[in-house]
DNA sequence: AAATTCGATATACATAATGTATAGTCAATC
DNA sequence: GATTGACTATACATTATGTATATCGAATTT
């Protein structure tokens, strides 16, 4: 005879929350520690589970991960760049595209160690790569409507790749030392603007707009 | 009684060729293998030595990596910066800076990999850090020299940070996708002009100099 | 009320990696 | 000929991921 299964709202209810649970150990573990000492007993412990929990929920030391990270994005901010994305000045709205990113990049400093991650874990990195890609299709749309007709193909793909590695993590951490989030943001936006300058052809430069300065 | 002592000429010269012969085979599994499979097992096997001679060698996983990253930058072309350090136009020296480090993160793709092994190892990665100070001075003294004297302390660690980013290997990782190291360079060097801008003062706006068009 | 299902636990095991310890091998040097 | 030093052989301790099996206990179904 075939089993009869069933649906508990208890259950699932008790078993969303403990999955909560080991998320927030996991961050927190990875706040405090370098990725090389997260290991999945520690963050059981820390969650008061057992290790065998952590797999029943995720899977994987990788599930686990991914996890931890849709966790921070969607407590991120990155929300918000719907509204960016619809402002009718492209420029301000790639303005304040870095901003919001700048405000993800340093809101939970987990989010460094999971880019520490993608080395070790290589299906991890393009998990991670995959959720980048909504940045780059971001930044593309916008140089799009940014550039001029007579922008070459060349010049849109410089300024896209440009910009996309301007306001990646690294680029992030490596200007954070000795800097606030908001000193950061507004060095990167410059960079940006900067990096635009090609896109509006030979005659326009230096209208100021292509400067570094805030 | 002391025991006698002795340096052996033909003891010392195998050693340092199975050193070498152990630090190829380090590089080429690093090359074929992401960080994460690069084991001492593999490298010894590779070598045609025991995992045991790699300890008594490098004496660890992370003495084997420092050799392998000052190997690199042996034969890394590094050397030329001195040359480019001491050229009249600075800004020619920056330009030359930036395309010895993209022929050196180019060169041995196995250093993509040592980066990665700075997520997983925090000594080695400040190690590498070390190393990276040198680019950071070095610009640091073109900065200084192509600032003209109503530049702010702000406005050169601003060019400074942001030039050592650009150069960075993450960035160049980044840029590669897609591109030469040619064209990497001359992208660099256009976003490297750019970020100069703002250290010549308000009135030197649009000089062209500053634009990102190479 | 009894049977069952599901999340979590307990325990054990396989595998792989780093690192340490000890004894042994063999050619180079004294 | 005795000894030294680089390398080997073998073994062991530790830590981590991942899998397998049996069990417990509470929520749900019949």
């Amino acid at each position: 005879m075939p089993p009869r299964s069933y649906v508990s709202p208890a259950r699932s209810a008790a078993a969303a929350e403990t999955r909560e649970r080991v998320i927030e150990a996991a961050s927190r573990t990875l706040r405090d520690e370098s990725i090389a000492r997260f290991s999945l007993d520690t963050v059981a412990k820390a969650a008061g589970v057992t290790r065998l929990t952590v797999y029943n929920q995720f899977g994987s030391r990788r599930g686990l991960l991914e996890a931890v990270f849709d966790e921070i994005a969607r407590h991120g901010g990155l929300h918000q760049l719907a509204d960016a994305m619809t402002m009718a000045d492209p420029r301000a709205a790639l303005d304040r595209m870095v901003e919001i990113f700048c405000g993800f990049w340093s809101r939970d400093s987990a989010v460094g160690r999971l880019h520490d991650a993608m080395a070790t874990d290589p299906e991890f990195a393009e998990a991670v790569r995959e959720r980048n890609e909504r940045r780059r299709r971001g930044v593309t749309g916008l140089i799009d409507r940014i550039a001029g007709k007579s922008a070459s193909q060349q010049a849109r793909s410089d300024a896209v790749d440009l910009i996309f590695a301007l306001t990646s993590y690294p680029t992030f951490a490596s200007l954070s030392a000795g800097r606030s989030k908001d000193e950061v943001c507004r060095l990167v936006q410059a960079a940006c603007h900067a990096a635009l300058a090609p896109l509006l052809g030979p005659s326009s430069r230096g209208t100021g707009e292509a400067s570094l300065e805030g």
